[in-house]
DNA sequence: TTTCTTGCAAAACATTTGCAAATCG
DNA sequence: CGATTTGCAAATGTTTTGCAAGAAA
């Protein structure tokens, strides 16, 4: 269990990641760690991104690729990636009850969370590769 | 590009996705192979793999966890996974259009792909653990 | 002083790569 | 022959773990 909360570490790594809005990966966050200044074993910000995690105060994000990427907005939402450029935005749009409720039916399952994925082609993208469209 | 197309291993580790309604990982072919009485290098299950799925033969998921899974159903549907068991089962409810339509909208994006993953209590996990209900 | 956390290096795991040998067309 | 595919081992990238040292309750 954890007795001593949002020590140093933990609490530096919550702000790298709540001020950046691009969903970065534990990688990124040791860079911007670098950048700061500050000196933080890989082991250190692997248990600091679990922990904070587990508190429920940012969320880990597994999507395409191998590692995983941390969002400081934890209300319910989901991400879309564009195949052009890799940006990853926030999907608010609430996904349809009823249509849950016919996957649980269909499936048998009581279902506890979902998480999406949807891949496209991003505004920025469209309007430079008019083909994308 | 590939010119030799459905290789014997090829063609081997086909018939081991396509018999496997489990969703097996790469790491699942390379045991079965091995049950079979066959013998592939690491490289070439992974290089088959992703043939395999360039294809259009076999699909690949990536779900919670590290190593990929691999689906010899290709027809358009989404997965759901037994927090409880790990059991993977297939979601065959169509998603609606109209929400698609409303995250375009709301996102600027064009969508190409959805890839959805839903987590929960299988039947089976329902029975055995009343709690779980 | 007991328990949790940090730091470092090494281990673990899935996947890829380099290169020589085998194979297909 | 010329190109691809295979096999093996080593490399890569991400995350975890073991253990000693440090810090908090």
């Amino acid at each position: 269990m954890s007795r001593y909360g949002l020590t140093t570490p933990r609490k530096i790594i919550l702000e790298i990641v709540s001020d950046s809005h691009d969903h970065p990966t534990a990688a990124d966050v040791i860079d911007r760690l670098k950048t700061r200044g500050h000196s933080v074993a890989y082991a250190t910000v692997y248990n600091s991104l679990r922990y904070l995690t587990e508190q429920g105060m940012i969320r880990e994000l597994k999507l395409e690729g191998d590692a995983s990427r941390y969002d400081a907005r934890t209300e319910d939402h989901q991400h879309i990636v564009c195949t052009e450029c890799g940006r990853v935005d926030e999907v608010m749009t609430k996904t349809p009850q009823d249509w849950l409720d016919r996957i649980a039916d269909d499936s048998g399952y009581s279902i506890t969370e979902e998480q999406m994925l949807f891949k496209g082609v991003c505004p920025s993208c469209r309007a430079s590769s008019p083909s994308k469209r």
